[in-house]
DNA sequence: GGAGTATCGTTGTATTTGCAACGAAGTCAA
DNA sequence: TTGACTTCGTTGCAAATACAACGATACTCC
């Protein structure tokens, strides 16, 4: 009789378990897109998010980015520091607490991310193509209530 | 009229934009489940998730592993090394193919992964506990097409 | 059967990463 | 002011990672 006494419902499905696939999609998703860029602008997704982030805000310090966008400080002065030398950005003293840097966008710093921004609106439609629309609306709010977005 | 003319709906929001926040959410969720059973275990979530696989699956090569849970053939390889090293699985010639190496977990890592199981449970409900039942199934769903898992 | 090609797992290596420690700058209290 | 404490950004360092190259095995087509 009862065949599979002892796991009532307990097989475990690697694929099914959430932090698993958040991984999955999440890597796959970083590695594609970031594939775009890299090739294109010789830019890592560190960097990327740097400089999405500074043409988003402004002038801001190294641990504001640290803050709100998950990156290690030193990931981000790494980081920054890569894109100094690029030219892209531009490092100086906070005039009124002189512990910060203030980073901000150079115009090539700019140019390069308007010519990325389109490219980004495009993959992410693509990902998300493939979801109805109502699906996708769902989905994105689920992101952010998860992300603790949502509430005011 | 047209306010806003000449940017009309391209003020970029980074924390709205989907490879990020996936990156933001899985890279949170894996850091915080991993901290449960590095600290009690000792293992690593690349560890993790080959340990997780071995249960599931029984006796696997690590080409399966690699194709399936997207990790690189080296970080498997690593990964089952250390395993095999601290007695959680062994390693053997597959019969037929004797390039396969057939990974299968000792008792000591079943005993593991049962242990480690309920917490993975309980951790995966908590963050699914910021959705209402509806929204998570429909997130869940949402994943899984993300991630190609519906078509049959 | 044997040469050419493909696949598997491991290893070498350069880069990236996270964490801790540090100096510099700011704050606070007495 | 001074001294203890905190915060910011950088750097050192060990571990992790991706990618390529390699030896070993398997397959294919003649």
């Amino acid at each position: 009789m009862t065949e599979a006494v002892h796991h009532p419902d307990d097989a475990f499905d690697l694929d099914a378990f959430l932090p698993y696939q958040l991984a999955v999609l999440s890597a796959r998703v970083s590695r594609e897109f970031g594939r775009i860029y890299t090739r294109q602008f010789g830019i890592s997704i560190a960097e990327w998010r740097v400089i999405a982030h500074l043409a988003q805000a402004g002038t801001v310090s190294v641990r504001e980015i640290h803050a709100r966008v998950d990156m290690d400080k030193s990931k981000v002065s790494r980081a920054a520091a890569r894109l100094e030398h690029a030219g892209l950005l531009t490092k100086a003293a906070a005039k009124d607490d002189r512990r910060l840097v203030a980073l901000s966008l150079t115009s090539e710093g700019q140019a390069l991310f308007d010519q990325i921004l389109p490219l980004a609106r495009q993959f992410e439609s693509d990902v998300l193509a493939r979801l109805d629309a109502t699906q996708a609306e769902r989905f994105r709010r689920s992101l952010d209530q998860l992300l603790e977005r949502n509430s005011a």
